[in-house]
DNA sequence: ATCGAATTTAGACGTTTGTTTTATTGGTTG
DNA sequence: CAACCAATAAAACAAACGTCTAAATTCGAT
């Protein structure tokens, strides 16, 4: 069992780093220094591995997704008092800091957001189950704040949040660089910093003000 | 000339349904109905070809953008009077309905935008001058309403404006599936409709209205 | 100590890949 | 007509890939 855990980490940093096609089954395990039939034997297949690691960095970040917004209704007794920004940082929280739920880098999370892209749709069934437990869990709190809103246009909203949030890890950086133009350092972003103006964007467009 | 032309149609196609790494350059010349040796000789590798091909995605996409600005400043004689709403809107109208500008489908943009997010922030030097520009300019434009803002917050609500747009192509779809739960129709989305809503979010998000 | 299941190992298999090589075509120019 | 050149064609190349087979090994339970 140590080794699927090894190949895990492999596969992990691998993957994060160059991408799931440009990553061999022996990369990984000659990485792992395990044998190369560890992959089939844990995994079924390559496809197997790559689920299990996509499974590995959204599952935690969408249980602790969950667990704030818990968190936050405990604080304050029930879900109707629940202040909006208290709700929206939550949702954004575990993704732009993805290291307090022990998913350990940024990096993985382009990877992720490439998966969903490129895997036509189809999603590990595990974390669907998860995904759409979070999207109802929010959606019904945003409703809250949102009477005045259709259940589809909160929904809307909240994939034009997470957009914010995917596109920072994906292709923030690159934008930053080209759009600067050399004048702006681009190393030096501080994620706190940057966790309160993504939830001040999210705020805002979810129309300002709740009624 | 012709069989170039066939190749980046056929690749075009099949690049967009199924992506870059599970189409062979033998794949594309079968449906382009030409010759194998053809790719090497009029694109040096397959890796020219989908450079080619995503060139031929952003580009006009990035010139309609700095058109529908243009057009605009022509239209209220100066930069300073062209309204806000209006140069956000020229910013996501051609990412939204690309059709506009002879992309042919979203699905394209699905997979350039996968792309950027896997070529390691590498882009195609001739797509790079096009990206400043279009930066440049529509910071240039935004500022102007946001004389509050530095240079660099109006870049990074760029990026967040980018990223809603980026996320419906490539995920809206899926999240509205996950969180509907078959509760909502998704093939039915109003392309206008979509846009009103994106630019509306956008907008809030750089901060309601302008000072 | 022994059995048996679980795990790991080395090696090979067949396929697919991008690319190259060599030959042939067809039209233009001297 | 002959020479040339870009373009296309057919075939082969070597490398890399995921997967499978069968033997070897480990390790806990009997």
């Amino acid at each position: 069992m140590e080794t699927r855990e090894q190949i895990l980490k492999a596969a992990w940093d691998l993957f994060a780093e160059r991408g799931f096609e440009d990553v061999s089954v022996r990369d990984v395990t000659a990485a792992a220094g395990v044998n190369l039939a560890s992959v089939s034997y844990h995994f079924g297949c390559k496809e197997g591995l790559i689920q299990e690691t996509v499974k590995r960095c959204m599952n935690p970040i969408n249980e602790y997704r969950i667990k704030l917004l818990h968190e936050a209704i405990e604080e304050y007794g029930i879900l109707e008092k629940v202040p909006l920004e208290r709700v929206m940082r939550s949702f954004m929280r575990p993704v732009v800091l993805p290291e307090e739920c022990n998913v350990r880098t940024g990096l993985m999370l382009r990877l992720v957001a490439r998966y969903l892209i490129e895997s036509d749709y189809t999603v590990p069934s595990v974390s669907q189950n998860l995904y759409s437990e979070v999207f109802r869990a929010f959606a019904k709190a945003f409703l809250i704040h949102f009477p005045h809103l259709s259940p589809v246009q909160v929904i809307k909203h909240i994939v034009f949040t997470s957009g914010t949030v995917v596109y920072y890890h994906g292709l923030g950086t690159l934008a930053l660089k080209l759009s600067a133009g050399g004048q702006v350092e681009v190393d030096e972003i501080d994620r706190e910093e940057m966790l309160d103006d993504i939830v001040a964007f999210a705020l805002n467009g979810f129309g300002g003000k709740p009624q």
